[in-house]
DNA sequence: CTGTTAGCGCCTTCAG
DNA sequence: CTGAAGGCGCTAACAG
């Protein structure tokens, strides 16, 4: 009845609690002798530290908590893979709140989550509630703000550059000689991130004396049939395009179910780019020309980082992981 | 400095710190002017109740421990959406961590994760270690055991029979008139669950008097790309094949994407079939005929049921989520 | 290198 | 309906 404790270890062992804490705990000069003696001891009685005591005691549990806006979306559990990885070996614990986009609901989770006192917050995006900000606020938190660099953190920011991504997907497409270039989106009012990345193409194409020639937006979370059906959408218009980007590699691997199925070569009459390199897009007849946006690094940067020290840098630390072109053979 | 505490609380309403726990855990008959009062000494404070201290005075902790053997097939980010979904609204928090298929790694994790006092575990399939095996046995914790019901679970079992799975699909393409039926597959010494739906293949050709015309199995973990190269495998072998039965969807799509490079016709020439029903399919020129298992449904059905309840069921408990046939076009 | 002494913040039990 | 007392299991100072 009841699991053995800390106590129990000590008088089996014949030494005091301390001791025993000090080895489980590998901390503090020990004879090796006693250190043998307590292990036994440990082992004997099947003896698992219980997390919530240390916590209360030390005033800090080794829990990071991570909030992200979806699982459905591959490229969250990617993050959280990255996080995983991070952990992995170390003492401390994710404990994940997901939030569908919505800042109240982050606000809720983060209040929910700081309950168990996390030496850590990992959320996503700078977009939270003033009541959330506040709660962030606290020094004794470490925080980072995954996947976007393009704003002013609270501790640290892992993430790329979400303008610069569409700007170059912008003069990539250029010089490759396409000048015709339309957008096809999702809905942004939650995904910020592709908000951006449509203004960064907008405003490379700018720079060059173009506009977009045309755009077509799902009203819902991107999906590989919402791009389908909105490549479907954009092209009935018959407006003359020659080159489509997609706000992600869902959305445009749903494009190139569309050309496949209406036999619309491609690049020749229309050319295709996505973003994130989702391992789908390389597995296309044609494989998928788009931006690798280093996901799971990212997961794995923030972790490394916010372990590193307990304490916060001076000034706001921006940790860019960069994106690379993936040249496929859609554009 | 310092997070207000319970005794602050108190001190600023006026009334015992234990009035104060009352009306935090909403328990016990409380004035609701009394509450009204603590109520707004808590919002005045920003209190956050501090969990550790919490589950160490309860003996008990509102997690749930939950074990996973990967993040990187989508499938298993769609069980752990549905046990947040079944969560969301609890008090209860998902502690997650990664076992990578292996049951080494899935003791080393259940007893870190068991240091914090879970409620409950849940892990997937029925191989365990001995050592596993029994820290799951210990009756004060509930346990269920995700995805495969084809065992003999330890409190609860939420999933499909796979084995069910795989002689439905059988049956499925012999009553299509397929006779010549491959097997495009991937590595099972670690996804005994892809292996037990082979077996159920296997099993419903037999029953048929048939058998197996080939079979290619991919050394490595199932994805699109290793699909896609199996089937050419298989293919280049020259073997009369009329349908291949791919090992999950993953790998049925990049079948298909081999079929539209290799301009090979589906379902004329060659049918497909996969397993997972992912979204994926449905987005294919040619929709992919699969099998749908309910994941989202399997995580939130699983946190449901253990919370229902504190106790385990007298009997080791089956809940079968099912699965169904997705009459694609592609079989 | 090891032991002693106080709590950490909350919940449980028992009285009122 | 509310309060007082005690302790959950561990860690953090100190001593020695």
């Amino acid at each position: 009845m009841g699991n053995p404790t800390l106590t129990d270890v000590a008088r089996l062992a014949g030494v005091s609690e301390n001791t025993v804490s000090r080895v489980v705990r590998d901390k503090g000069p020990i004879a090796e002798k006693t250190r043998r003696r307590v292990m036994d001891a440990i082992e004997q009685l099947g003896y698992v530290p219980n997390r919530a005591a240390g916590s209360l005691a030390s005033a800090s549990s080794p829990i990071i908590a991570v909030l992200l806006p979806s699982l459905s979306n591959i490229v969250f559990p990617d993050v959280l893979r990255g996080i995983h990885a991070g952990l992995a070996g170390t003492a401390y614990q994710a404990m994940v709140g997901v939030t569908d986009y919505d800042p109240e609901k982050e606000q809720a989770l983060l209040a929910s989550l700081l309950a168990w006192r996390p030496a850590a917050v990992i959320t996503t995006g700078f977009d939270h509630t003033p009541e959330s900000r506040k709660m962030l606020m606290d020094d004794r938190l470490r925080v980072a703000e995954l996947m976007d660099i393009d704003g002013q953190p609270i501790d640290i920011a892992v993430g790329l550059s979400h303008h610069g991504a569409g700007r170059a997907t912008a003069r990539h497409l250029l010089a490759r000689g396409y000048r015709r270039i339309a957008y096809v989106g999702h809905d942004w009012s939650t995904d910020r991130r592709a908000r951006r990345r449509y203004e960064g193409i907008v405003a490379g194409l700018s720079e060059a004396g173009l506009s977009l020639t045309a755009k077509c937006r799902h009203d819902g979370p991107s999906s590989t049939l919402a791009g389908r059906r909105a490549l479907a959408r954009l092209l009935s218009d018959n407006i003359a395009v020659d080159a489509v980007i997609f706000s992600n590699d869902d959305m445009a691997v749903g494009g190139a179910m569309h050309c496949l199925a209406e036999g619309i070569r491609v690049p020749e009459r229309l050319a295709l780019f996505g973003f994130n390199g989702l391992e789908i897009g390389e597995a296309l007849p044609q494989p998928l020309s788009t931006i690798r946006s280093n996901r799971f690094l990212i997961g794995r940067k923030a972790v490394e980082t916010l372990l590193e020290t307990r304490k916060r840098p001076d000034e706001p630390l921006i940790i860019d992981t960069g994106f690379d072109i993936v040249e496929g053979a859609t554009a």
